[in-house]
DNA sequence: AATATAGGGTGTATTAATTACCCTATATAA
DNA sequence: TTATATAGGGTAATTAATACACCCTATATT
């Protein structure tokens, strides 16, 4: 029912939390708040959107963008704040994205020069300290993530283009906060036969060199299409199951 | 990063898809527009949110109130759309939410006065002839509600207090557009104990009467809650499975 | 009272998925 | 050569999912 605009203009907001993986965490992208109210407490990174010609979704990209200089990274809507007291100046109408990273080894220079005094890659386990609501939503944001895993492969955004599956693994126990059994986790993960295998070997460690593997999208892409034409079998109410216990 | 806020008003849109199960289909609220653009198509109810001291969940709710008289109904946050192009006179920007509603047998009676030209109840298949996106944004939350029905008991939001195992399938059924299997469907739903047996029988049926049950929210809530604590199990990219074929 | 109708209610065998559990092979560094 | 650190693989037990068909019972009709 969108008719009689009588202000078709709109001032809001996006929120983003941004995630990535590094030396063995899960680290979240925050900027450190300057100005009161709540100076000194992290926030997530985020925009005012005051131009009424950029996409919600061109938004939250440009605020990835602005920290980070990466593009075309992965990114979803994740929810709309909109409670009137959420900030003291007025209601914010707040959307919130996350996103996925993949860190290189040299993730500080990913930081474009005139935020890295104030944004850092913090562990997820235990940030405290945030401003306004953000703590509920990055605690949200997690949660989501941690379902979304377990049936959709979004974790490949977190690695690199080649990975092990000792890697792979290690994100996966990274992300659930809890260990999986190695060969349960390797049948399963090969069975699902949307790894390809490169037929390379690590180089450069100290150890036996495992074999690298890449996320294969076209064949992922096809097996979920062909699902979807035969809609999804269906447990009516019972969560997914699997994966459990190292 | 909400600072600086140099027009803390907002002016946006909501937009609710409203089902219900009645006559054995799976059926949504629509109200057919009366003006230009779009006049004599379906439009999903929804309302611009101009009071800058509203929440969008209570203005959903006011929605949903000021054509069906309902309180208090399951209602869930969806997606915001935002493209700029979205509307003709500029920027809309839509909080879509969708909603469960109990029909009664006298639904008819459930349209408030006013609303009951414009409003119909109409069967989800097939419908065509949807004003602005509201096309695909349907389509979006019946997928969605499609999906969660597998691993979240939303369903029961559409019965009646009391029902028998034959109206928890038909329901099961309508939303999956498929058949399932009698026995299967009947184990594996008594199998996770969310249902509380009343002891009493259907009265007024031509037929062999059949035992009344009730979804148990409280145990629900508690093995939902337990479950949480620690964190699920998790086949990392496989889709929930099961209950297939009649 | 016999019969037709409409849906209620159940059990078992097969297959697939999940879990639990440990040892050997290989590369490197000392 | 040896110590060490990680790669990589198989099997049995349990649990969950699937496929499948018949008898029961309340009511309405004759």
């Amino acid at each position: 029912m969108e008719t009689n605009l009588s202000r078709p203009e709109s001032v809001f907001a996006i929120d983003c939390v941004i995630l990535g993986f590094d030396e063995g965490e899960l680290k979240t992208l925050l900027v450190k708040r300057s100005e009161e109210p709540f100076k000194g407490y992290w926030t997530l990174p985020g925009c005012l959107v005051v131009d009424r010609y950029e996409s919600i979704d061109d938004a939250a990209a440009h605020v990835l963008y602005s920290l980070t200089g990466l593009e075309g990274i992965y990114m979803e809507q994740f929810y709309t704040y909109a409670d009137v007291d959420r900030h003291a100046d007025g209601r914010v109408v707040s959307v919130a994205y996350y996103a996925m990273v993949r860190l290189g080894s040299a993730r500080e220079s990913q930081l474009i020069a005139s935020y890295t005094r104030n944004a850092a890659w913090v562990s997820v386990l235990g940030i405290s300290g945030f401003a306004f609501d953000h703590t509920m939503l990055f605690e949200k944001v997690l949660k989501k993530v941690r379902r979304k895993v377990l049936y959709h492969p979004i974790a490949f955004e977190l690695l690199p283009e080649k990975f092990t599956l000792t890697q792979l693994q290690n994100l996966y126990e990274v992300i659930l906060n809890k260990k999986l059994d190695k060969r349960n986790f390797r049948k399963k993960v090969l069975h699902y036969q949307i790894l390809k295998d490169l037929n390379e070997k690590q180089k450069d460690v100290s150890y036996r060199a495992a074999k690298l593997f890449k996320f294969d999208r076209e064949k992922y892409t096809m097996m979920f299409e062909s699902e979807n034409l035969s809609y999804q079998p269906s447990p009516p109410i019972r969560q997914a199951q699997g994966m459990e216990k190292g």
